[in-house]
RNA sequence: GCCCUCGUAGUUAAAUGGAUAUAACUGGAGACUUCUAAUCUCCCAUUCUAGGUUCGAUUCCUAGCGAGGGCACCA
C-alpha cells in the first residue's frame, strides 16, 4: 500500500480513540530532512478547534500512534509548534526499493486517468511562416504534459494545428507573386513574408492585392495562387516534421486553419441571434454574452478569423475523438482571448462546459529585447538548437567519445528544454542566451551527466561481477538517496495536479545533488564490502527513476558521454 | 480607462497557509594517483510597500507602487 495512505490511516485511527476527527490529513515532505520524512500539522489545526494547546494535543495523538506502529514506521516525534514528525523504517525503505527494481519503466505510473479521454493540442507553427522560438517553448511544455498524462493511464492523442490560410498566408503569396521572389525553401517562404508583411502596412496598394488574394485562398477560385499556397504549405509542414522529431515529439492528427475555416464560419451563421449579433456588418459575440469583451467572429468581407476557426476546431476535435477533456497549449497573451472563445462555444453546445482547458505557457523573452515575426529581431527555434548544439561540441573537445554530433545534439535539447520546463507553466521565461549555452548548475546536462555517472559504475560493478542485492539494508545504514527516490510517483501526480512538470525538474534536481553527494563520499563498487552489492542495486534505482524521469520532460537520454 | 497575469538573494528559479524561505549562477575558501571534477564540501546574501484574516502569511483579502498582456473586423 501506499505509504502515505498507511501514515494517514494510522492518524486517523489515533484521532477516533481520541474521539477527534478531521476531514482531511495534511502530509508533507519536511523541508529539512532531519525533521524526518512525512511531517503532519493535524495537532495544530485540532487543537485551534477544541482550543487546547497544540504541543499536548500532539503528545497525546502520539503516544496512541506509538501503541501499534505499522512496520514502515521507525519513530515519531513531536517538534516545533506541534508538527509531528514520521520517521520511516529501514524495511520501508529497502521495500521501496525492490518495488522500484520490479517496475523498472512502469515505476512512477498510476490510474487517475484511467478510462478517461483526453485530447492535447500544441505546437502550432504557421505554414509560410518561421518555426520560432515561441513555438519550441510551446511544444517543449506540450510534449512535458502529454506524457504526464500518458503516466496517469488516460487515452490521449496528441494533435497539432496549423495557419495555412490568413493573412501572414496572403502577404507572402503576394510577395511571390508580384515581386517575383522564389518558393523552393523554407528561407524563401520567411522572407517573402516579411517583405509581403511590410508592403501590407505601408502600401495601400499592396494591401488591396493581398486582401484580394486573401479571399481566393479561401474560395480557391485562381489556380496559380492555390498552386504556390499548396506547395508552399507542403514545404513548411515538411520542415516543421524534421524539427518535431528532432525535438522527440510525434503527433496523431494534424488540424489545418483550411478546415476548421468553413466549419467554424458555419456554426457562427447558424447560430447568429442566437449567441451571435450582427454589428456594422460584422457578426460578433457581444460584451454582454461573456461579461468579458466583445469579440469579432465574422468579418464584414465574409471572411472567418481566429475566432470562428477557433470554434470549428473544437468541433473538427470532437468529430476526431470524443473527448472528455481538451488541453490546448497556448501562448499567454491568447489567454484573455481564448476565455472568450470558450466562453461562445459552451453557449454554442453546453455540454461542453468544463470540458475545455487553456494551459497558458509564458512568453521566452530574449534579454535583447522583444521577439516578433514582423521585425527583423526573430530567432528561430532551429537558430537556438544549433547554437546550443555547437556549443556543446565545444565543451566536448577535450573528453574521449564515439558520436559526439549526436550527443552534443542530446545535450542541447536537454538545456533547452531544461530551461523552459524549470519554470511553473504560465511564467515569462527570460532567455538569457548565453547563460542557456553556458551548461552550469541546475541545468538538463547536469541531470544527464548524473545518470551518465551512475552508468559508469554500473557497467564497472558488471565488469568486476559484482551483483546488485537487495536483501537487507546495509550495515551502514539507510541514506539520503533512499530517503529521495522513493517520492518519484508522488512527483508524478503533483505534476498532474497542478498541470505543470516543473515539479518534476526539481525533483530530479535535488535527486541528482543527491546521488553525486552520494557518489563523491562513497565508493560504490568495492569488492571486499559487503554492503557493496546493496549500493550498486541503490544505485541501479537511481538510474531507473532518473531514466522514467527524464522521460517524462522529454529530456533525451544519452547511453554514452 | 476597464479586465487578466506577475513582483522572492546582485541574477535566474523553487516553496498544497507551516518549523531556521530552498537551489543554482556570480563572489570568497577548499577537494582529483580514485567509479572521468560538466562533480563535491564550506562561507556571504532574499519574500515590492502599507494594512487585514490566522496559533502561524512568500502563499489568502484590501489599497498602493512597479512589470507584462488583453480590450471590434490583425493573428
Amino acid at each position: 500500500m501506499d505509504i502515505r495512505q498507511i501514515i494517514k490511516e494510522t492518524i486517523n485511527k489515533s484521532l477516533t480513540k481520541l474521539s477527534l476527527r478531521t476531514e482531511s490529513v495534511l502530509l508533507e515532505h519536511p523541508n529539512d530532512i532531519d525533521h524526518g520524512d512525512y511531517s503532519s500539522n493535524v495537532a495544530m489545526v485540532l487543537a485551534n478547534d477544541i482550543s487546547e494547546n497544540p504541543r499536548q494535543l500532539a503528545e497525546k495523538i502520539v503516544s496512541e500512534i506509538e501503541k501499534d506502529l505499522p512496520k514502515e514506521i521507525e519513530k515519531v516525534e513531536i517538534a516545533g509548534p506541534g508538527f509531528i514528525n514520521f520517521y520511516l523504517s529501514s524495511d520501508f525503505f529497502l521495500e521501496s526499493l525492490q518495488e522500484i527494481k520490479k517496475v523498472g519503466n512502469k515505476y512512477g505510473q498510476n490510474e487517475t486517468l484511467k478510462g478517461k479521454k483526453l485530447i492535447i493540442e500544441h505546437s502550432q507553427p504557421n505554414p509560410f511562416k518561421e518555426f520560432h522560438i515561441g513555438h519550441l517553448v510551446n511544444n517543449i511544455i506540450g510534449e512535458s504534459l502529454s506524457r504526464v498524462i500518458r503516466q496517469q493511464g488516460a487515452d490521449l492523442k496528441v494533435v497539432s494545428y496549423h495557419g495555412d490560410v490568413g493573412l501572414h498566408v496572403a502577404q507572402a503569396i503576394w510577395a511571390i507573386v508580384k515581386k517575383e521572389l522564389p518558393s523552393e525553401t523554407v528561407v524563401d517562404l520567411g522572407k517573402a513574408y516579411a517583405l509581403g508583411a511590410k508592403a501590407y502596412a505601408n502600401d495601400e496598394q499592396a494591401k488591396k492585392e493581398i486582401t484580394d488574394i486573401n479571399k481566393k485562398i479561401y474560395t480557391e477560385s485562381d489556380q496559380e495562387i492555390s498552386k504556390i499556397h499548396k506547395l508552399g504549405r507542403e514545404i513548411s509542414l515538411e520542415h516543421f516534421e524534421e524539427i518535431f522529431t528532432r525535438l522527440g515529439s510525434k503527433f496523431d492528427h494534424r488540424f489545418l486553419e483550411s478546415q476548421s475555416a468553413l466549419v467554424g464560419k458555419k456554426i457562427v451563421l447558424d447560430n447568429v441571434g442566437k449567441v451571435f449579433e450582427e454589428s456594422q456588418g460584422a457578426i460578433i459575440f457581444p460584451e454582454a454574452h461573456s461579461g468579458l469583451h466583445t469579440r469579432v467572429f465574422l468579418t464584414s468581407e465574409g471572411i472567418a478569423p481566429y475566432e470562428a476557426k477557433d470554434l470549428g476546431l473544437i468541433k473538427l476535435k470532437r468529430d476526431y475523438f470524443l473527448f472528455d477533456l481538451s488541453i490546448n497549449i497556448v501562448d499567454v497573451e491568447q489567454g484573455e482571448y481564448f476565455k472568450v472563445v470558450n466562453c461562445a462555444a459552451e453557449q454554442v453546445s453546453p455540454d461542453l462546459k468544463g470540458k475545455l482547458l487553456h494551459i497558458p505557457h509564458g512568453r521566452l523573452r530574449l534579454t535583447t529585447g522583444r521577439m516578433s515575426s514582423r521585425d527583423g529581431n526573430i530567432l528561430s527555434g532551429e537558430d537556438v538548437l544549433n547554437r546550443l548544439t555547437s556549443l556543446a561540441l565545444e565543451r566536448m573537445q577535450d573528453r574521449e567519445i564515439d558520436n559526439r554530433e549526436e550527443v552534443a545534439e542530446k545535450v542541447a535539447i536537454a538545456a533547452i528544454k531544461y530551461a523552459v520546463l524549470r519554470q511553473t507553466a504560465g511564467k515569462n521565461i527570460v532567455f538569457d542566451e548565453d547563460k542557456s549555452l553556458s551548461f552550469e548548475g541546475d541545468s538538463g546536462p547536469y541531470l544527464q551527466y548524473s545518470l551518465v555517472r551512475a552508468r559508469a559504475v554500473l557497467a564497472k560493478a558488471k565488469k568486476e561481477d559484482l551483483l546488485a542485492k537487495l536483501s537487507e539494508t546495509p550495515v551502514s545504514g539507510v541514506g539520503n538517496l533512499e530517503r529521495e527516490v522513493y517520492k518519484f510517483p508522488e512527483i508524478v501526480l503533483k505534476c498532474l495536479e497542478d498541470w505543470s512538470t516543473h515539479h518534476m525538474v526539481t525533483y530530479l534536481t535535488e535527486l541528482s545533488s543527491v546521488f553525486n553527494t552520494f557518489y563523491a563520499n562513497e565508493r560504490i563498487v568495492e569488492k571486499n564490502d559487503p554492503d557493496c552489492p546493496y549500493r550498486v542495486a541503490l544505485t541501479e534505482c537511481f538510474e531507473q527513476v532518473m531514466v522514467n524521469g527524464l522521460n517524462i520532460l522529454g529530456i533525451p537520454d544519452l547511453k554514452e558521454m
